[in-house]
DNA sequence: GATTGTATCTCGCAA
DNA sequence: TTGCGAGGTACAATC
């Protein structure tokens, strides 16, 4: 695999974009980004990645996370001279770009690829609170949903319900360990509901301090087994799915 | 280019992660993510990314962001039968995996990349706070700054000083628009201090709702210009930076 | 290790 | 378009 020329990458670069192709390019560059704030990344070798959509990404060697980025829809155009190539990737909707100067190519790929696959992920607190509307006794025992994801003057409640002494019941979900932020949320939701409604939050955990300024505001923590749930998800809508069906 | 071999292709992965190489491959492929929450991915045509730390990134040919990823360190492991590539990256701290079965190769890249270029980024709230220590006139005329960044037992505040009257006054940045959640934050710090202490909020906008929150509560806003600060940073820091020479 | 606050957060949803 | 909350948020600083 030779080193490829500049000015054939920017010829491919230039009818790559135009065509709407994916691109990755492995380059020494340098990036400058000026928009909600203002940063200049110095010359390195990186992987540079425009997608179909004009998404553009800048990733190091090492880190998960880009360096740079733009989310789509952008203008990109591409530029050669006899030194470098300049790609500038500017945001549609705000005043926001980054401009790459590529001095070096060492792998450039484009082309269409066909993604049709569905991604479906499983046990998000949405999935959670669906299981919890057809087993409402995993709550608590009497307890009844009267409302999934209500919307609520101060915001959505994954669950309202009533419980066995008929008192109306406001249940938060948190699919993590919850935390001060968490109380916080349900706080705001309990704004003006007075002591006649129950507040509770479920979830596989609480943190320290989530749970006294819970017992302070007089709301309740009730713990709930993701791997029960994700039981229970399998029992009922089978094993035909590959994830789960493999893993538990 | 000619498609490349499965079974080469998985020669080539298996000696460059383990010699802790940066890997690109274009492939047809699917994805279980079991951790946290679970997902699958249906087959489809994507960019893989190994990064040198282990960082994995799975990206789909539109979107910004990844579909799966995995931050380092982590677990890689490749193992090659007839029909694909099994690549398997485990988080080393968490109990946390990806899965990907590759079917086909169109494209793979490995090898050591070259970056040791400084990326600095200008006007991140830290920045602001340090042109504000320096010109505390642009909080307010007659306005002293006592500390930066103070430690309370609520957080940490941005800027502590005195006001013109001796008045202590508590100063929290925001380089967007300040939104209700910035106002919390905000009205959390200024708990129990009472109405001897001025709170204010320094933003270059802020929502209706906020600034409702903020006027209910008995605190401040203040517009700052980003764009005068970034001036202010240019003509004390000079130009030599590239990324404000070549945008100012 | 757990908690907290920030982010060029991104993304989706609703008013 | 703007506001607001969720995220497998990631990440750094701090306790």
């Amino acid at each position: 695999m030779g080193k490829p020329d500049l000015e054939e990458v920017g010829e491919q670069l230039k009818k790559a974009v135009s065509a709407k192709e994916f691109i990755t390019l492995i380059c020494l560059c340098e990036a400058d980004y000026v928009g909600r704030a203002r940063s200049f990344l110095e010359k390195g070798e990186r992987l540079l990645i425009i997608k179909e959509d004009t998404s553009f990404l800048i990733h190091r060697p090492s880190g998960l996370e880009p360096v740079n980025w733009q989310p789509p829809p952008n203008y990109v155009g591409v530029t050669v001279n006899r030194e470098h190539i300049v790609l500038t990737v500017k945001r549609v909707r705000l005043s926001e770009k980054v401009i790459v100067r590529i001095h070096g190519v060492k792998s450039i790929f484009s082309g269409k690829l066909e993604d049709k696959g569905v991604f479906q992920m499983y046990l998000s607190e949405k999935e959670i609170s669906e299981i919890l509307r057809r087993h409402p006794e995993l709550v608590e025992e009497g307890f009844r949903v009267t409302s999934v994801e209500a919307r609520e003057k101060t915001g959505v409640v994954d669950i309202v319900g009533v419980d066995a002494n008929n008192r109306r019941t406001i249940v938060e979900i948190k699919k993590d360990r919850a935390g001060l932020e968490a109380v916080r949320q349900l706080a705001r939701y309990a704004v003006g509901t007075g002591p006649s409604v129950r507040v509770v939050l479920l979830a596989p955990g609480v943190t320290e301090g989530a749970e006294k300024m819970l017992r302070r505001r007089g709301m309740e923590f009730r713990r709930i087994s993701m791997l029960d749930l994700t039981k229970i998800l399998t029992r009922e809508k089978g094993v035909e799915n590959s994830c789960i069906k493999r893993f538990l």
